[in-house]
DNA sequence: CATTGGCACTCCAGACTCTTGAGTGCCAGG
DNA sequence: CCTGGCACTCAAGAGTCTGGAGTGCCAATG
């Protein structure tokens, strides 16, 4: 019983089981596979594979299936990433290729619908982590007179936006006001990353209260949405598509798709899931299979991801999302080129 | 056979369908409900009311459950508006209550997640239209010697971005240029509504060019991206809650969960399908059912949808979305009393 | 004339059985 | 180490049966 023939049956039996959906046998392995042995060779080789825990029978007398485990050999076992097939690329192109960019949520918008449709699995950009992106400039505009907005504009082009209520017992701000505080916050922040700026800011609570004892309410309360902006700048965000890739093919999941949805619609258990996932550093992607992802309503749930950003560094990540028994040299090699195609569109 | 008795059968009918899931009988009906007659005269009756078509059979000798047309006559035979449940209101004060509302995606985010809840279905809030919404500032910010990026903040608060590239064949743009073209694109737009504003733009650019020739290729992306950001100021966005909820009491669509998913993902029907339901003068909230609604893939599908605004005026409108067997009191009293909450918390 | 009890009829759902075929493990022989 | 053969197992599917819920119709009744 020779070593790579068996990996060869546990691939052909990872490949027949996500092809079919079905428990496969050691008969119809022999015919759909050049194996050169005959299915007794097999019979015993699928022992060994179940011995080590790699394959199970579903009930006694049935086919085997993959187990976490030898997904994961397999997995591991891939010799190298798959080149994109020619459709695969074309499907890119027509997908992502057309169009201007008008700004940042729509390219990830529309990269995440494609990266969804190419793998027909829930897809998961997560927005670009701006822990070190810079301020750029801050605004501050009054559109009642207790009533302002503030919007935070980094250097990598993101956008936050706070609206601030100044409270009722404090005196109504004025124009000038506005503009001054607006100069101070400015010149305190511009430039920083976020941590500084955070910092800087009560510096500029306390200099202003000096100067402007009857306003110090206003700049608290604005200097406090500012500070909310910038930690929202580390903070995750993401954008989702391709939900209905989970009910569609319904045989995906064994139990119901309730619970992955339900994981999917609380942002904070995918966010957290692609954090902790470190990229293989030869493909770029990384993978995690059933019980290896904590969360007990993924169980039988799989995660092929892939960090992205511009200039080499990674400044977020992305991924897909289905069953355990999904196409994973199709969904590696989806990802890696649409987190390129990303990191690429992104680079400034 | 009087004609109330009828309409009292039918309310029946639809309250146990939606409770039990079964179709119901004559026995079953007269035991849950103190009709105060006969099984044989509810027969009668629901011949009657299959006759009308309010009501069906799946198959001969089965209980009766009801058709479109009978949920419709159902609900338009509502007495009045279900106050809500004290249980209800508590749900409500505890989901949205609390915290401070930081801005307005926050605002709408938690609304959305809180009708989701309550009514168990899935939950959907269109972004405030803001066709009538005024400009209030337009910022402009350099990022690189190429890159700009343009903010659009309107009196209503909300705030739309554009990343602005400067062709490679036109002259770097410098600080000064920066300042100069947002002092002018300020000074068109300001307080104008958002049609006004687009119709002021090609004076800009007009004496723009005329006074830095050098610098109109320049001008004319940066005009093109506020156009783009005013024309989506008139457009739609939405946001949406408790997916989960389509599959988590499986039975709930006849068939597949796969079209209304898809449909949901593709956000233009469902943004298209709020905008054309008419709220009902009395109630405040409009309802579609089954049929009624034109997409193919929701033919099983209801929607309970209400306008909200600030002060009195509807701005956008919000809504919840599942299977036609819906308990369609609770839904409405819901999506009436979380529309009234969020009028009070957007009014300024 | 609406209502009611009785009655014959229909038909789905679930339980039960049977059969089939794919698949296995093991063993003896190459 | 591989292979063919053989006995064994077991789930899935096809039939069959039966109970019960439900209906429609009709004659009787207040």
């Amino acid at each position: 019983m020779t070593e790579p023939r068996r990996l060869a049956v546990l691939r052909a039996i990872v490949e027949d089981y996500v092809a079919t959906q079905e428990p496969v046998g050691s008969k119809a392995l022999v015919e759909r596979h050049a194996l050169g042995v005959s299915p007794a060779t097999i019979r015993n080789d699928m022992a060994a594979l179940e011995e080590e825990g790699l394959i199970a029978q579903p009930h006694t007398s049935a086919g085997r299936i993959p187990t976490d485990k030898g997904y994961r050999a397999f997995v591991d076992g891939l010799p190298a990433v798959r080149p994109l097939s020619p459709a695969e690329r074309r499907a890119i192109d027509r997908l992502l290729g057309n169009g201007e960019p008008v700004d940042l949520d729509e390219v990830l918008e529309r990269t995440v619908r494609a990266l969804a449709q190419l793998t027909h699995q829930v897809a998961v950009i997560q927005y670009p982590s701006l822990a070190r992106a810079r301020v750029r400039h801050v605004e501050l505009v009054q559109l009642a007179p207790r009533r302002l907005v503030l919007v935070l504009i980094t250097d990598s082009g993101r956008v936050e936006q706070r609206s601030v209520e100044i409270p009722p017992d404090a005196p109504e701000v004025v124009a000038d006001l506005v503009t001054e505080l607006r100069g101070r916050l400015n010149a305190a922040t511009a430039s920083r990353r976020s941590d500084e700026a955070v910092a800087a800011l009560d510096g500029v609570v306390a200099t202003w209260s000096a100067a402007r004892p009857e306003d110090s309410a206003a700049a608290s309360v604005v200097a406090a949405a500012l500070r909310s902006a910038l930690d929202a700048t580390r903070e995750e965000r993401m954008v989702l598509a391709g939900t209905a890739n989970l009910v569609r093919g319904a045989g995906g999941f064994s139990a119901s798709v309730a619970p992955v949805l339900e994981a999917i619609e609380e942002q904070v258990v995918v966010l957290r899931l692609l954090a902790e996932m470190a990229d293989d550093p030869a493909s770029g992607v990384s993978v995690r299979i059933g019980r290896e992802i904590v969360h007990s309503g993924l169980s039988d749930a799989a995660v092929v991801a892939s960090g992205y950003g511009s200039g080499g560094e990674v400044v977020a990540r992305l991924g897909i999302l289905g069953p355990t028994r999904m196409d994973y040299p199709t969904s590696i090699a989806a990802v890696r080129a649409v987190a390129r195609y990303l990191s690429k569109v992104l680079a400034p």
